[in-house]
DNA sequence: CAAAAAATTTAGCCGCCGCTAAATTTATGA
DNA sequence: TCATAAATTTAGCGGCGGCTAAATTTTTTG
């Protein structure tokens, strides 16, 4: 039995991955929420991204520091947030990473809760299996019949309603 | 702005949600696999368990020892491991959901990593979610030609090998 | 330009879920 | 049966990412 088909806790394949996995869910869901910002105000404060993540900001400072030691932000004491070239790299893959996951859970028929079920699921998801949601996401758009039948197969009734 | 499309971290999901959501990931994982053991042998022990899921004895004791008290295990210190009524209901439900994203992952394309990949995103699925996950996989099962003509655009020239 | 206000940081605590080491209970076999 | 082995539990530690309270720095304003 190879160290692929054991079972591990949540926790275990945390502890597992630590060498290859840069981030921890919760310094992801921070990069992303600065990367956001940029592309809008281009640059960051502790008070912003505080209120942006519904966090108190002494747990903005302490994350802060951490993606900064990782060589992915640019910032001091006190001052303003930007991203470094390695950041902004990370963070835009953490938004597209998103948007794909967003785009799946609309094309199944998501509407509550969207937001929160993203960034749930994000984090666990590897990169290939995010290709792979991307090919089907491509599929449904290039082939709008197929999707169409799949949501009368799912909700019999209500054909063209939703959407 | 409701609750509803505020950003949150992941731990902040997860301390909204702690009134309704019964179960940490990490509960999750040792009813699951308790769950599995009961189908196979009717019961199951602490050191059984801790092989099982690659954790030490002591670290299974917490977690069954938290289950109990939430009236999932029918359990006493140092005895045998059964599940109560409860606990057989939500660890079918586990297993479940886990073989409804394992075969999502399948359908898609996944082979490498698949234990691992399911293991992580089966505990970030709503049960809104993971019916219409559900919906999907029994579409590609009733329209094979549509299932095909997905891995045919995910993989052109690979038309047939695989499965 | 000094005092007050606002923003940020530090220190220290908490629960989760791993771990190790040591204690305890249960099972085995000579 | 009784000593040893095996299984299990307890105690206590560590990192993560929240929090509060208090300290510090920066900004505003009279």
């Amino acid at each position: 039995m190879s160290r692929n088909d054991r079972f591990y806790t949540v926790r275990g394949y945390q502890l597992l991955n630590q060498e290859d996995k840069l981030l921890t869910s919760g310094m992801e869901d921070y990069l992303e929420m600065i990367y956001r910002n940029m592309e809008k105000e281009g640059y960051m404060r502790i008070n912003t991204l505080s209120n942006l993540l519904n966090v108190k900001p002494s747990s903005a400072t302490k994350m802060v520091q951490k993606l900064s030691a990782l060589g992915l932000l640019d910032y001091r004491k006190y001052g303003i947030i930007f991203l470094t070239e390695a950041g902004k790299k990370y963070g835009r893959f953490l938004l597209e990473r998103h948007n794909v996951i967003e785009k799946f859970l609309v094309n199944i028929g998501i509407t509550e809760n969207l937001l929160s079920e993203t960034e749930l699921i994000e984090h666990s998801i590897s990169k290939n299996t995010m290709a792979n949601i991307d090919m089907l996401n491509r599929f449904f758009e290039t082939h709008p019949a197929i999707l169409d039948e799949f949501r009368k197969f799912r909700e019999p009734g209500f054909e063209k309603t939703d959407e």
